[in-house]
DNA sequence: GACCTGTATCGATGTCCTTCAATTCAAGGT
DNA sequence: ACCTTGAATTGAAGGACATCGATACAGGTC
């Protein structure tokens, strides 16, 4: 049930320190694997579910504390947190009865890196149009 | 055709910096609004003009660069730039006969926070489970 | 074994989203 | 005024998605 069928989303981490998204124009593949990521953001619910699994102290949460938090059935619940499992944000794991869910931090930091724009730039702040060529 | 209906997205900036989503649980209505502007993101079309236009020296593109790079008729490439101007992630204006696009990094900066962790996290390491209380 | 509880999967349904062709709108040029 | 070009809007069609009830599965307990 742990590592079902994770994006794979570039095993970059070597060349460098991530293309960006903001610095150069993304490719057609790379575009595919990282919308599956924020699409599975593009919900309430799912970041709700989340944010509640992020911020546990102690890492992880069973479902059983996050299922009755939502005014939505069981079912629903456990489709969120599948597709949040499918984009590689979060990985779970069966522990008797319960099942416990935690947060990947590999893949929201590798968003927040892919949204950050390089230190240095020289605020494209319009008006002054740089006018490059 | 410029401020037209941005997402607001709390005006927070002002009480210390982002609550996070992965510092504390979100409430409903936080979470509906950043659901919206991941969901902007959530589509490989939608991401690869986001980049094409951030990466561009000048800080602007026009629409007539865009939509030749896709193979999506001109309405389709135009509903893609509404939705991700709606989501507050990129502003327009018309020069005469052409429309210009650029970046608003104040988005693409506040999602990067929130999806930023706090520097000092003792990385739930798991199997290590902290078991607070 | 039979039973109970917690969770995941299945199938169906209603809604939202992407896409297009057709049209409209904006701004210049003739 | 008319025409041309670039871009946005409209309306419709098809597919994708969120949600549910019913069901299946996994692990306990008796």
């Amino acid at each position: 049930m742990s590592k079902q069928d994770l994006v794979v989303l570039g095993q970059d981490g070597a060349e460098g320190c991530c293309p960006g998204l903001l610095t150069a124009p993304l490719d057609e593949a790379q575009s595919v694997e990282l919308a599956k990521v924020f699409k599975a953001l593009g919900d309430p619910i799912r970041l709700r579910l989340l944010s509640m699994i992020a911020s546990r102290a102690g890492g992880e949460v069973c479902v059983c504390d996050l299922t009755p938090a939502f005014e939505l059935s069981q079912p629903t619940i456990s489709h969120h947190l599948k597709l949040l499992r499918q984009a590689g944000l979060i990985d779970c794991e069966r522990r008797g009865t319960w099942v416990y869910y935690w947060l990947l931090p590999e893949m929201t930091d590798r968003l927040a890196g892919i949204l950050t724009r390089p230190a240095g730039e020289p605020r494209p702040d319009r008006t002054t149009t740089t006018d490059v060529s």
